[in-house]
DNA sequence: GTCGTTGGTTACAACGATGTAGAGTGAATC
DNA sequence: GATTCACTCTACATCGTTGTAACCAACGAC
């Protein structure tokens, strides 16, 4: 079948071994021994193995990316960066997708293909605070977003709150009062929804407005789709608004179409800001402004935090980091004239916590 | 360390095969010992090694999606569809960007990382049709696009010069007379810009339209970007349009955006019209037509092919597979009004043909 | 009572690499 | 001239499974 070592060794006249090391660059073979083998290896055509190599080291230099969806365009955009992140340390990503069941999410902390790779970073939407137990698991572990806090692995999370309410407070600033919030998940006190929700009442009580219930609109999924739904059920249910802020950029895009749908300029009618800062947002007419919660440093922290532990069971303490974000206004908001380019509205400092998990780890 | 086979065993007092038998539910095993057996493994928390497994029986059940970018909607959209695909298989997707680098789409056809599963699914952007020998491979291989054509593997494509006349086309039908297309590539005669240029050239033809090289817009990388920049430069250039077919959807949405920088309606200036029919221009303001080129069969079918290929290499001659498409209408062509669902406007039977390669395989 | 058959199980050898320990060199050191 | 050391290489066990062949018991057929 294929080329083994042992093929190459017999033809190089060497060991075994001695193949493995030159593959391997060990450093003190003799020169003429390795082109012997060198030769040997490419007159063969031979390719290393990796799945014996993965069985004898316990190692498979990939790790895990689980998302939801990868047709969410936030979600493509993380992964697209996490997988350029892990190639500059060498190592495979393989991506599973959660597609918002609990089952499938449990799946990926106790499942079959959790062993498949060195370590996992995990976005959850389905798993809460009341799920902690899950987490609390032997391999590497880097949780993403805002569902479960105080978990015993890293956690590269977002200013949500914070951010949310500048972005409340911005559309306040250029004189709206019935500013309306679009994606909200009633009852909730964790997570994207209710961690933005929280900031946008915040930012509300700052401007000195006051909180009108008619002016949430809930959506389970974030999609463009469940944005359109959900703004335009508000409109033609005689809300009156002028302003919105979606809690993410596919919203807002789903958003941006039921209020043109519905003959409401923006900005002129109503001001839109979204969260996330995805490509899209650029190029939509109009721009639309949003909140960078500082993508790219979120993926690049979470392949860095999963190779140290990967490397080693350190005895740091699990950390929580949370990238610098800012405040991009765009024609969406008025913030810049027509083609104008982009502008930084606001920016908020972000940070490193060591923190201690919830569970108790005495046992 | 880990619990193994071995311990499995040990605890429920039988042999280690017999252990094996149990997890790989061979049917002769007595249920008091099938039992005794299942007992240990739970009490033990005993997960099978998936790398021994691997190692001892030359599969993975992995596959490789290898895609240029997933920042790229249409092929977000595309690994979403193969992944869940795959799911239905039972097999685990690795995703591999090559960025349009040429190295690393030879990698992916040639490198370290190709062994690391059963088989590939690829979609080349660089490679061509001078590189045909590189696809002849020793593992299961289904190629995507346009690329590459007759090499020695199966090949999911589309209608592409059949679907972009029939764009064309319908701009004209609709008495537009100054038709640009968007993200051409000079020089090149394969590949998706070629045979959708083609398909444009030969819809002029039948439109009775001339040929005009000013309306042709060099865009080399598809994205939103591009697309803007392009549609941007020819219209300062003085460029007069009064349609646009974008190559594809990502460039269509960065074309409205050049348009609406320079306040000029869609559709009422200019009727545009892209290609891929992603989620995106479904929302964006207006809605975009576009050709719809069966994505979800072709996820499907490339999922469906591999698998065929994977498990035994079959006498059947190599396949060459183009899904149905269709031209969706919306509000970017004046064919629905505003706010108005989308309409098929055309559709293109689709195929399967069994194709010989271009390749001498007689060596 | 012997002979196949089938069912249930086992021993053993793979799969293709790497870690460990140690055996030969030859040069440097005392 | 013996000892030490660094360098170069090898033999062997091992990673955790599964395929193969074979064994034993029980059974019905003759």
């Amino acid at each position: 079948m294929a080329v083994t070592m042992h093929d190459v060794a017999v033809r190089a006249g060497v060991s075994i071994k001695t193949v493995s090391n030159v593959v391997n660059a060990y450093p003190h073979i003799r020169p003429e021994t390795r082109q012997r083998v060198q030769e040997a290896i490419d007159e063969l055509g031979y390719r290393l193995n990796t799945t014996a190599r993965n069985l004898r080291t316990r190692r498979t230099d990939m790790i895990t990316l689980a998302v939801p969806e990868l047709s969410l365009p936030y979600f493509a955009e993380l992964a697209d960066r996490v997988i350029r992140a892990a190639e500059e340390q060498s190592l495979t990503v393989l991506i599973e997708q959660t597609g918002g069941s609990r089952e499938r999410e449990v799946d990926v902390l106790t499942g079959k293909r959790r062993q498949l790779t060195d370590g996992l970073i995990f976005s959850p939407l389905e798993l809460s605070q009341a799920d902690l137990a899950l987490f609390d698991v032997d391999f590497p572990l880097v949780i993403l977003g805002e569902r479960v806090f105080d978990a015993p692995a890293d956690h590269v999370t977002m200013n949500n709150v914070a951010a949310a309410r500048a972005a409340t407070v911005h559309l306040a600033s250029l004189g709206r009062r019935r500013i309306a919030v679009v994606g909200a998940h009633e009852g909730e006190e964790l997570g994207s929804a209710a961690l933005r929700t929280e900031g946008y009442k915040q930012g509300l009580a700052e401007a000195g407005l006051p909180f009108d219930p008619e002016l949430v609109g809930e959506a389970g999924l974030w999609h463009r789709s469940t944005g359109s739904e959900t703004m335009g059920r508000m409109l033609d249910a005689g809300v009156q608004v002028d302003a919105v802020f979606a809690l993410n950029d596919a919203m807002a895009l789903g958003a941006l179409h039921a209020l043109h749908a519905r003959n409401l300029d923006v900005p002129r009618d109503v001001a839109l800001i979204g969260f996330d800062d995805i490509d899209d947002v650029r190029y939509s007419v109009p721009t639309i402004s949003s909140v960078d919660p500082g993508s790219a440093q979120i993926a690049r922290t979470a392949v860095d935090l999963l190779v140290e532990r990967i490397a080693g069971p350190s005895e740091r303490g699990y950390r929580r980091v949370v990238p610098a974000s800012r405040l991009v206004g765009r024609e969406s908001t008025g913030d810049v004239a027509e083609g104008a380019p982009e502008q930084i509205v606001a920016e908020l400092e972000g940070g490193v916590e060591e923190v201690s998990t919830l569970l108790d780890k005495t046992a």
